[in-house]
DNA sequence: CTTGACCTTACCATGATGGGAAGCCTTAGC
DNA sequence: GCTAAGGCTTCCCATCATGGTAAGGTCAAG
């Protein structure tokens, strides 16, 4: 299978693979004759892996941590777990982050007439006034 | 004033006040002899709103924008009202797609053991499994 | 006059991805 | 067998906002 053909199977892109690989997260695809790479199914399945590890919004060294554990027939589920409670710790900041500009904007928001006179408490808020 | 005291009292670090100017987003500070920057309080309440729009989660266009409506004295409040909604709509969504992970995340965990045997959901579902 | 703290510009790095160019290879149609 | 289209290769650049560092000029206090 071409790196295209895989790219279609996994979902991840050509671009992708050939980035992956470079930085050390899959290991080198073996070349044809002609230098193209050539995959199987299993690194189809490692590229899923990849994907679905990375739309659950866990990074480079996350997704790479995890395709070792699942690689690795003795591991403790122990590590997994502790990967991905650290992983919802994270996401949860960061909607704690969001949440709290997105209330604080939604006040002001609310302050705001929105019409077509200059007077604008989002404005005044962000000037740094006391009002 | 120096950069690095405006720095100081905007909460702007000189790094990114420099940064700014080259953008465009500040208009060129003023130079002495010696070619050091010149800046005087306006240019630090004009900082100051940078630094609330960018904690609000604003993008440099987006703070861009409000920058100037905050200077046109003649401005429409529902131009700034159409930014900070469209922002906070932005802002949902970014949320709703951590929200979703999260839960994810969270369910998997609930069904991990998290001990020393190496049998684990978080990675059967990674590995695409129907289980 | 020296020392240390500050300023200047210029370049590199981040993280994960997309875009594009230049050149080689393969496949399908004629 | 020839040609055109499309796929593959590597290499470089861009994103977005920020931080770091290095080499060199400037200023103020002792």
């Amino acid at each position: 299978m071409n790196i295209g053909q895989a790219a279609k199977a996994s979902g991840v892109t050509a671009k992708m693979i050939r980035y992956y690989e470079t930085i050390g997260l899959i290991t080198p695809a073996d070349r044809t004759e002609s230098n193209y790479r050539v995959y199987g199914t299993d690194d189809v399945h490692t590229l899923r892996f990849i994907k679905r590890a990375r739309t659950l919004g866990f990074s480079m060294d996350e997704t790479s941590a995890l395709l070792g554990l699942w690689q690795d027939k003795s591991r403790a589920s122990a590590d997994v777990k502790r990967i991905a409670t650290d992983h919802i710790t994270e996401l949860e900041h960061k909607i704690t982050e969001l949440q709290e500009m997105a209330d604080t904007l939604k006040h002001l928001v609310h302050c705001c007439s929105g019409d077509d006179r200059p007077n604008c408490p989002i404005l005044t808020q962000l000037a740094g006034a006391d009002t």
